[in-house]
DNA sequence: CTGAAAGCGCTTACAG
DNA sequence: CTGAAAGCGCTTACAG
């Protein structure tokens, strides 16, 4: 255990200053006049003493604790969460504030929520990130109007704070261009039966892309679980239909990893081989589904880390006052999803 | 926007006491006598206006910041470790206690993880906790020992700092025994030949479990990349090692799901079936690997929400001043990884 | 170019 | 039973 905490107090003794000059050098306080002598004194002085301002202090009187808050709503059971709080984070430290975290467990009530972001407001959090999963609209607890704020993963339904959400539709359906230009035309949907935005999002894309290519959006689609053991079904549907080589599809698009995850075993079982025989495309990049199945999954990158980064990044500038970024909150920021290609696709044998 | 932030001002006014009495009373400071009386008019006027003290200003005052701070190392990478700072954060919120968080990428240097403690410490931050992965023994930067700290997953060298790990050597005997309960006798380990802590401690686990059941602990091991490919191959050797029914192994237990996500590939192309010929088994319960194969696999769950929630609770008690946690520095405490079983466990067919 | 002093919003001896 | 006052460690008008 380290003697007592150095203070300003100390700096300016050493240096033969007052602490006014002690924090003006230290600060580069504009508009303030000290000789270069002086400067390299004091600073020579806190480098010796290893000084380190007192945050607490300094936010107490500044008004501004340096403090980001950021929410999650039960990131832990959502995969790949882990990096959005890891891009928040470095925009943070980027931005030299400090990241604080509170998980709200998904059974809790607004309540509940209201009085965690309030924890966040005692302490004088400079602003607040929001980050939910599957959601379309929603609409944040009232104590989140009282300070500058930011949503990940959902709509603000009063269009009053700024959001950002994955831009799905538009990823899968570059997911479709892809397969098209590789020659595909028979190229199925394993689409999601969860009614959450995703499901929409996906399922959109696709039939964006193949409108786009001039083929059939509804002929190839099959719902099923979004899930390992439902990609099984409704691949072994798909792959049935017309069992015939030159009518059955040559490449299946999953509405996520896991669904994929369970093409793959329905493939296997009907003695097909990926991607000689099929292409199979994912969704999600999910650590480590989409490098661990054979062969690899080209899949498609959810912009966790991107969103993070985004909403600390616009809250930054937001409590710099730039509040022309609140008019973002009627329309919100979508993020690209790039396709990561691995090798699952090849071009159709026939 | 609300109006200016109320302070204990100005419930002092509107309860016509001083702010003396109003702390005093918000605070229940002990051995101190207030009428029943006053209490009431304190805490309704501290209601009506809604106020909540300034954490900050708090802070400064009692030099207790009322945070901690959790740094990462690439924790962003590592699947699950969300769960070390969910429990960390839901242990935090019952102390009261706010948590922060910084990663650091595994590529930075000790330098760079000093100013990243120094930024906790600069904040007043109670205490630190410093989470490792896939280290033996760790000599945490200098700073840590200049405020209450606690490691994850790592030992301290010098045997000052307490530290939580899991107890994957037990977890992984706990494995043999279940199998051998079930019946099996040849029971293989594919083994990771990376050199990790993992590795050994699952590896010798597995042979504690042997000899307890007076087996060969030698017979059936091989060893490979920690991946699904490696698990493939291992599985591939194990189960070809004299390809007779009556003498190859009855269960393979994986290092790791990945590697067991292979072992399924391999099982699956030789024609055998999970569990009724071949039982697996996986280790650390990673989702979505083990919840997605077909059958479900029956793994060994690491105790992350526990190592975060350990990491604090130690914290808030050293930070209380409960120093005879200090000697746990010595003796890192070992947390059970139970086996979570699903269907990829049978009994022997011969 | 430099410094004395007020004040951020609390808590806490101390006095009455 | 209650309150006046000092002080936590800074920043920032303001004066010289």
């Amino acid at each position: 255990m380290p003697h007592k905490q150095v203070g300003i107090r100390d700096v300016a003794a050493a240096a033969g200053v007052s602490v006014t000059t002690v924090s003006h050098v230290l600060n580069d306080t504009p508009h303030t006049r000290t000789s270069d002598e002086t400067k390299a004194r004091v600073r020579e002085s806190a480098a010796e003493l290893g000084y380190q301002p007192n945050r607490l202090a300094r936010g107490l009187r500044t008004q501004a604790s340096g403090m980001v808050g950021l929410l999650t709503e039960e990131i832990a059971t959502t995969p790949h969460a882990g990096r959005i709080i890891l891009g928040a984070q470095e925009e943070a430290s980027r931005n030299n504030l400090t990241l604080a975290i509170i998980n709200s467990r998904l059974s809790t009530s607004v309540d509940v929520e209201s009085s965690q972001i309030q924890a966040f407001i005692d302490r004088q959090a400079d602003g607040i990130i929001y980050a939910t999963v599957y959601h379309d609209e929603v609409v944040p607890p009232d104590e989140l109007h009282a300070v500058p704020a930011v949503l990940i993963g959902a709509r603000d339904r009063d269009g009053e704070i700024p959001s950002v959400l994955p831009d799905e539709r538009a990823g899968a359906a570059s997911v479709v261009d892809l397969l098209v230009r590789r020659g595909h035309r028979r190229i199925a949907f394993a689409a999601s039966s969860v009614d959450v935005p995703a499901t929409r999002g996906r399922l959109q894309g696709y039939r964006d892309g193949m409108m786009a290519a001039g083929l059939d959006p509804d002929r190839f689609v099959a719902e099923a679980e979004s899930e390992a053991i439902g990609g099984y079904e409704a691949t072994m549907r798909l792959l049935d239909h017309g069992a015939d080589p030159a009518t059955r599809p040559t490449a299946v698009f999953c509405y996520n990893d896991r669904m994929a995850m369970g093409a793959y075993r329905a493939v296997a079982e009907l003695g097909l081989v990926i991607p000689a025989d099929v292409s199979i495309v994912g969704f999600d990049d999910q650590d480590p589904i989409a490098s661990s199945l054979y062969p690899p999954l080209t899949t498609v990158a959810l912009p966790h880390y991107e969103m993070g980064a985004w909403a600390v990044e616009t809250l930054a500038s937001l409590i710099d006052g730039h509040d022309e970024h609140r008019l973002l909150g009627a329309h919100p920021i979508l993020l690209d999803c790039p396709i990561v290609e691995r090798a699952s696709v090849a071009d159709p044998s026939r």
